[in-house]
Formats: C-alpha cells, structure tokens, sequence
DNA sequence: CATCTAAATGCAAACGTTTGCAACATTGCT
DNA sequence: AGCAATGTTGCAAACGTTTGCATTTAGATG
C-alpha cells in the first residue's frame, strides 16, 4: 500500500496527452496554453516561449478532433467516388486518379485535409446525406456522377458546400465543373468523319451520365452528316474492358470504319487489339479518344484525342468549392475541350 | 413577451441536430437513443424502432466527431505520401495513385475512411509525428520512403500501428510492405544481358531509396558478368522528364545497348524518344521497365518489365496495418519480383 | 402477494479542446 | 495615492457523443 502512494523519484515525464497535463507543467492554465499553441491570441510573448518548449520537449500535439469538435469546423474536404454504374470499376480507374491527385495537391496547398471515401451507391442508398451529415467534413467534392444524377441533385437542395465533377445538364440544381462533353463528342465526330470515316462506333457505356452526352454530341453530327454511328457497351472494369473490347471489335470487323471512344483507356485498348488483330490504324480504321491522358502522346500511332483539362479541372473544384465554404452559391463551370490531333485519325 | 411563450402552432420540424434533440421528441433520454441508433446494446425493440422511425423521419445523423472523440478510436487511416526526393513530382503519379486505388478499395472494404495527406517533408520537418499524434486517425500508411528513412525509423519506435510501402533493408525498425528491389534490379539486368546488351545505363534517381536499391541490384549482376552500367538521374515531374530523357538518350547513342528503367514510365517515355529518333528496340536497344503498370502491355513494342503486384501489395499493407491496430508488432514483408517478357529485351 | 431476477432506461461523468467573460496585475497618469 | 486603461490570465461552459452505474420497470417464481 505505501508502494502506490510514493512518488517515484526520477521526473516522470509522464506522456503528456492533454493540454491540462501541459497546463500544470508550466503551471498556468489550459486556457492559456490553448492559446499560445494556437498563436492568435494575447498571452504574454515570456508565457508563449514557455508553453511552446515545454510542448517541443514533451512533443505534444493537441487533439485534434477535440479541438475540431469545439471549433464545429473540421478542415477536411470530403472527396467521394461514386461507383455506381459499374460497381466493378475499381477507384483504380485513372482518370479519376489523376484528378484526385491534382485535386489532393489543390486542396492541400490550401491547407485543407482530404477524406477520401469510395462509394457503392448500390449497396448503400445514403451515402451522399452519410457523408455530408457526418460532422465529419466542411464540404464535399464528388467526382463522376456516375449513376446518381438525383440523389446528388436532392443532396444540393439543402447543401450549399458540395460541386461535383462532371456533366452539366440545362436547370440542374447541383454546382458541377465538367467538360463539355457534348460538344466533346461533336467534335470526335467530326474529326473522324472529315478524317475520312463513314461508319461510326461508339465504344462506352451510355449509362453514365458523362458518356451519354459525348455519345449523343457524336450521334447528332453524325446524323447531320449522314454518317451512321452506334453505340456499343464497354465497361470499366480493368479485368473486363479488354474481352468485351476485343468482341466488339470482331463483331464489327469490316464494317465501321471510325471508332469514337469514350475514354482513352478503351481507346489505346482498341489500339492493341487491332494492332494484333493486323488492322492499320489509321487507315483502315480511325479512333479517336477522350481525356488526353499521357499515354495518350504515347501510343503507336500516337492517340488522337478530346483533352480534357484536368489540372485546371482540379483547381476550378478547389476554388468554387472553397467560395461555396464562404456561402456563396457559385455556379456551374462547364470546360470547353480541344481535339488533340495526332495519328490515328 | 407574451408572444415568445408562445408555442408555434405548426409542428416545428426544427433541424434534429443532436441525439438530445432527438431524445426530447422521443421522450427517452439521450443514452437511449446513443444505444438505439448504434444498435448493439440492449434496447427494448419499441422504443428502438421509434426512435429509429423519428430520426430517419428528421434525417438526423449522430455527429461523428463527437463519437470519435469520446470512444477514442476514429476508424480512419491515415495515408501519407511523402514527396521528399523529387519536390516537384506529383501526387499524381500512376504507381502511387495506382496503389493508393487499391489501397483505398481494400480499407473502405475493412471500414475503414482515408484521410489522404501529401506531404513535402522539405517544407514542414514534422510531418509524421504531427500526422500521428493529431488524434485524426487510428493508424498510418506511408506510401513510399521518400528521403525519410531516418524520420519515419524514429517515429516507428513510439508508434506501432504504422505500415510503411518501400524498401526493406537489414535490420530496419519499420514494418514495410515492398517489393524486393535489389532483387528486381537484377532480375532486370541478366534480362538484359541474356538478351544480348553488353552496355547499360539505369534511368532513374538514386536518391530515392527503391531505386537505389533497383540500381545495386542491376550493379551486382553487371558487376559479375563484367558488364559496365551506369546511373543517369532521372526526375519524376511530369513537365521535366521528357526533357531529361531525351537528353540522356542523346548523350548515351551509341554506346549504350540496355537501359534499365526505374519505371515503367521511364520506360514509355524512352520507348516514344527512340521511336522519334529511329532507333530500333529491342535490335539495336533493349529496354526493361519496373512495375508492370497497364500501359506495359498496349506499347510498342510491348514492354519488358519487372512486376510489383500492386493489387496484393494494397492488401498486406491494410493486413499488416489491421494487426498492428491490434497490437501485434508484425513482421515486413518483402514480395518477389517477376520479369514479365514481352517485346522491348 | 412478496420477492427475486432480468431487462430497460436514466443519470452524469467523461473525451480534450476553445472561448466569452470576469478577475487580476501592471503601468501610467493626475 | 488613487484611478483608469490596458495587457494577461483563469474560470467554466460549451461542442455532441458514449458508457458505467444506479434506478426503475416488468416479469417470473415460490
């Protein structure tokens, strides 16, 4: 018993956890050692040294999720990745890596933290009213609106901090920044069709939102054109995508002539299949694609393509993200693209 | 006065913020409705099912924070990318991002939520610690050592659950997931020289300790079958590598016969700058990359590369993580590389 | 009907900060 | 010396949950 209540000589230094425990070191109160870790406030420059040597030496670090349960703000940006129309895309996909890459970079030079969340719309209905109504976060950035149009559209009624990466549809109600993917999918269109082409494939999956507007750009200057185009599913999934594209490709084998893809990924996939399938590119059949990811510049023949810009794509989210923060009710930013001319078409 | 007593007559819906809100509806107390919503204990089915029936009603969500703050535990994982070596590059480079997909994927799976941090250690020293000890996060993955061996060593020792993605040397005192890279490098180089190249160049920064490792490995190799290589540093900024490249390749024509990539977008890049200059791979040049990363196989010649399996890396890192979690001091893992044979050596 | 047990709920103290307000100390001024 | 004005600090109440313990209620048993 007398064990317990001895002091055990040697200073203990005693992990320091809290600001009381720092607070009774440096014998003042937490309240003041609040804020001189915090800087802003009036404590006495002697008081300030003091707290902050004895904070280095013990290596404390407030709390944060006290701190930001207090402040009610938390400094994190929430990032979501909805997977809906092909919940076997995995957030691997890299268009939407690069863009979480510059929008991590965006975001971070504007000290802000990321919470990045990969979603099912599928298997969870409430994802998007989860994540916002989680204190977790000041404000949220969804890239792709995948299948989930209205319930991100429902989201935006009573959420003022949210814009989405994506497509921009007349009225809709939610800040999107976007490439104007209709205007994208004209362009392809033409490109190939003045290349030369006179029948067209489309090769994506309509279902998403994105990719129904490029097909349908597509189809309305093909139909002004007289030049017949379809539309053949292709899904994301990196297992699936090269079967499914090899199938389409013997399916219409001689008869088109043009292929309009809706991502670059698919469309250097194309690329190698024909390559092995002994098809030149671009004479017997012209592609063009859609991102201008770097491999784009890579391919033999080198890619063209529809470039979407995602740097600035990055640093527009950030922005109207962070006015929204402010209150302000920003509005939709819809990017022109550029067709991006190289070999093969 | 009279009028401030006054009740609204209207069913005020006003905003359900907190479970006290909730519990005054429900005539119940807030620990009920704490125990109702989070399910597990023991609550009479009734009152559960009311109680869940009005908060669905209010659209109400128990703020997070303050659950996190008072069960001490925050379900999400830190992951930190250190841009050390090369401030420029970016975050969104293809094999980080790549890994942090998959890594993403395999913690959302396990429950967990990211919170993403990219860090340049040359501009804030105290980045780990301050990571760790911010009360944000229950644990850390590193993804990639960077130049910070020695600060991520020293944080290791106060701190167990964090799972470093790099190299692995001797006796080191942080778990770390990776890929055996000195192996790689030699797997790389007698690829090389069976293949017939008898001068070789490394492209890539030594700096960085992966390739550094992948360098020695090569050097033993070369060393033994009396094969010269040397080293030509080589960045990963998107804007300055190209550049870098060609100038290398300028400088080396001739004399050089295999390169060794660093990685596989090394490789790419030299593929395209040799298509440009007319000079043939593999006859006149071999080159063999290091990742495997998708665009491996759509280039041309397909490329010779050394594999790191990203998808089985992403899922010991969040193992090893998980059973650190649980206090286990598990032990680093080191995967084999596999030369994977295509065109380019 | 009195007890006893088990189930369901309420109470209140945490979790670790921040911050408005009050109290105190210091200085300069009349 | 007394007082005002300023500069520093302490106090204590939040922020919104969770949870051990005490209490009540309901149900069962003798």
């Amino acid at each position: 018993m007398a064990d317990s209540d001895v002091q055990p000589l040697t200073d203990k230094p005693d992990r320091v956890r809290t600001i009381t425990d720092l607070a009774k070191i440096a014998g003042v109160s937490p309240g003041t050692v609040s804020r001189a870790l915090s800087g802003n406030s009036l404590v006495n420059t002697k008081t300030r040294k003091k707290i902050e040597s004895i904070a280095r030496e013990h290596g404390f670090r407030p709390n944060q999720m006290a701190s930001k349960l207090r402040r009610q703000k938390t400094g994190v940006i929430g990032v979501a990745i909805p997977l809906g129309h092909d919940v076997r895309q995995q957030i691997s996909d890299t268009f939407f890596m690069t863009l979480l890459g510059h929008l991590a970079d965006e975001l971070t030079e504007r000290g802000f933290d990321i919470m990045l969340r990969r979603v099912i719309p599928a298997q969870d209905e409430d994802w998007l009213d989860r994540f916002i109504g989680s204190g977790l976060i000041d404000g949220v950035i969804v890239i792709g609106q995948s299948d989930q149009f209205e319930r991100i559209e429902d989201a935006a009624d009573g959420y003022l901090p949210m814009v989405v990466w994506g497509n921009h549809q007349e009225g809709q109600r939610h800040c999107v920044v976007g490439t104007d993917n209709r205007l994208g999918g004209k362009l392809a269109a033409e490109k190939l069709i003045t290349a030369g082409a006179r029948n067209l494939a489309f090769m994506g999956d309509t279902q998403a939102l994105e990719f129904a507007a490029r097909f349908n750009g597509a189809k309305e200057v093909s139909e002004k054109m007289d030049v017949p185009i379809r539309a053949l599913a292709t899904h994301l999934s990196p297992d699936r995508t090269a079967d499914e594209i090899a199938q389409h490709l013997r399916e219409i084998d001689g008869q088109v002539d043009g292929i309009f893809a809706a991502t670059d990924t698919i469309a250097v996939t194309c690329l190698k299949e024909l390559r092995d399938r002994g098809i030149a590119v671009p004479t017997q059949l012209k592609i063009v694609g859609f991102d201008d990811l770097p491999i784009a510049g890579q391919t033999v023949p080198p890619l063209t393509t529809v470039r979407q810009d995602i740097t600035a794509g990055a640093k527009c989210l950030a922005d109207l993200l962070l006015r929204r923060l402010n209150g302000e009710d920003t509005e939709s930013l819809v990017m022109p693209p550029h067709v991006i001319a190289r070999g093969s078409a």
